[in-house]
DNA sequence: GGTCTGAGTTCGACGTACGAACTGAGGGGC
DNA sequence: GCCCCTCAGTTCGTACGTCGAACTCAGACC
């Protein structure tokens, strides 16, 4: 075939990038915004101005976003009434967002190894052991995978 | 304090977010084109216009997004050589890079879960034994943990 | 010299995100 | 009754990012 110095030439992905979960992912939550409302979700943070505020993120866009989130059924509204006030609403994250929490661990394990240099600002933790948590790769078995020994199957078929 | 119907009203985050990891990953490769041209490499693809084919971004967007992703470390070039041709460059990951994975997967597995009704159409195998791979958060014991059990803690400092 | 290919760059049109200001609904003070 | 407050969300003009299409450039082959 080739192999003019000793590189491998892998000329084309092995999956179709339409039937990539990770396309239909970005669409639903891929935007910067997103990631970082559902961030706030997550740290407990459920009102809009405390959101807005948190972020910095304009209130158009905010508006925006959550109604995106609640649309996709990653978030939820949920009344809430401050004692001399009137209802509002507030959010909160549902089952499917709080799936989407190894997403964000894995972008602050990142930022934590890379940009922080091993100082990790914030910790993760269970809630009643106090135990450090942390993400891993693991096979079936449960042995620890490193990210150098994984490779992709098209599990439905192949392009070209 | 405030307590009216049953609501635990978190009115701000614990975190102050301009420290939080998330934020510095977000900056760095936080765009949707950006975490699909990491995804390209993983899956193979080095060259510039299998992944401009594979993804259909404009030629230009995807000269910015490979410089970006070299200029941070997370990529870079190599040069190949096809029998009788020049030399050109080509794009795989770093180390750096390889450290994303857990990011991409996250993506995946939610993907497969939510938008594939749990039918993935590509599965992540561990090269020698063929096992399928998944990301997991388990604690420091070695215990899996459910992402609800899971509470933050900034080990820095608190904001206001 | 002419042509082919891979890897970009340039360019004008369009779409989306932005901040700032405005609206709207209900509660409380006086 | 009237004014003012807060929270939540909308509107609006501007600015920036993304797009496709066309162009450039370098080397190899004929």
């Amino acid at each position: 075939m080739s192999q003019p110095s000793q590189v491998p030439t892998t000329r084309r992905a092995a999956v179709d990038p339409k039937e990539c979960s990770i396309t239909g992912t970005l669409a639903a939550i891929g935007d910067r915004w997103s990631v970082l409302v559902l961030r706030e979700l997550f740290y407990g943070v459920r009102r809009f101005n405390d959101i807005q505020h948190d972020l910095g993120i304009s209130r158009s866009v905010l508006t925006d976003r959550l109604a995106r989130l609640v649309e996709i059924g990653v978030a939820r509204t949920e009344p809430y009434q401050e004692p001399g006030d009137r209802v509002r609403q507030q959010y909160r994250l549902t089952r499917k967002g709080v799936r989407l929490l190894p997403v964000l661990v894995g972008l602050m394990e990142w930022g934590d190894e890379f940009l922080s240099n091993g100082d990790p600002p914030v910790v993760l933790e269970e809630r009643d052991s106090g135990e450090q948590v942390r993400l891993e790769l693991r096979s079936t078995s449960g042995a620890l995978v490193a990210p150098h020994q994984i490779v992709t199957r098209a599990r439905r078929r192949r392009v070209d």
